[in-house]
DNA sequence: GTTCTATCTGAACATACGTTCAGATACGGT
DNA sequence: ACCGTATCTGAACGTATGTTCAGATAGAAC
């Protein structure tokens, strides 16, 4: 039996992608097969390339929806003029977003080697360009003196990885809420550029 | 023809442990198969159940000695009674014992998942040793005054995440010399933490 | 009510995987 | 010079992989 009840390209498209998501997040994209993500769909798994022309695409439009939708999340803030606020903006930001988004992130970062050479280069020029924004932000700071900051590029770098570390331990509804964590880091961050 | 000329166990097997390194950091545990091991140690697939029963112990035992190197290294320091240059000397030492190590530690970080559970728990409790040692050094500052920290667990993991950083970019002979690094990251660090 | 087509099944393809093991070989000890 | 054994080969095992495709079916269009 072919063309199950209810079944329609808008609504499989979609599920298909978000079993991928989960498990790839869980397992790693080298150790899930195509068979797994048909079976989470409940669909066999020659179905899944009605929607994606093999594995590799579908890592590589996971991982190009995130960043896009990432870097156009943030374009849509209307940016302080002011260097510490818009610091401030971006930490706030960049914690909710993430932590809204745990196995995109996850992806994004972890599966970048199992990407075709050509699909690396375009993820890293998103990734790229992000990493910009927040380096504007720290010279524009240090250009006002606000900011005390040895090396912008490595300060870029740090601040982000000391974001993204958030993500190795939060979880809602544990001992802090959303607004603390919020604070705590940007405490840390304030001050580890602050002149 | 078997025995080739010049093979022995204690020739083999760290060779075997290095080539899997290799693999394995570039690769990812799942995408590297038991013959490109063997290939790169030129020696057949087989060869390799000598020197490990099988490829979930052969990375089992990759991240076990790293983290036992590394907390063993730690111990190694006489550390000092005064908070600021114990983290000092944390920071210092972080970042040059993972340095002189990149796949190692990429691979204690980024293969957690493709642990059996067993084997995950004996690893994460000795990550957890180490990040203990930090927190005991901010524990003391904080309680002397000399540190001003919101939350010591999250403060931890926040500094660690910003010292693993530097490895996503660092290249030596790069811009900046390894004590360069060591000295911006321990403003940042310091600055993070400071009453 | 018939036709048309998007959607899915089920089976097949070639290839790769981790692991085992009988047999071959080269070195260390005598 | 010979033996014993540690070490490795080469082939095989069953299973799984990504991908393709002819055929079946269900809903849309008329």
């Amino acid at each position: 039996m072919a063309r199950t009840q209810g079944s329609h390209s808008d609504i499989t498209g979609p599920r298909i992608r978000k079993a991928a998501l989960g498990l790839f997040a869980r397992h790693g994209y080298a150790a899930v097969s195509m068979r797994q993500i048909a079976g989470e769909v409940g669909v066999q798994a020659g179905a899944l390339y009605n929607y994606t022309p093999d594995k590799q695409s579908l890592l590589f439009r996971l991982m190009h929806e995130h960043m896009q939708e990432l870097l156009s999340a943030y374009d849509d803030l209307d940016q302080s003029e002011d260097a510490s606020e818009a610091l401030r903006q971006f930490v706030g930001f960049h914690i909710r977003f993430h932590l809204e988004r745990p196995d995109e992130v996850f992806i994004a970062y972890m599966e970048l080697r199992n990407l075709t050479p050509e699909n690396f280069t375009e993820i890293e020029a998103l990734r790229r360009r992000y990493e910009d924004a927040l380096e504007a932000i720290l010279r524009t700071g240090q250009a006002a003196r606000v900011f005390d900051i040895a090396d912008t590029k490595i300060a870029t770098l740090a601040v982000i990885a000391m974001l993204n570390g958030v993500m190795t331990w939060f979880r809602s509804g544990g001992r802090l809420s959303l607004d603390e964590v919020e604070q705590v880091y940007w405490d840390m961050v304030r001050r580890s550029v602050s002149a």
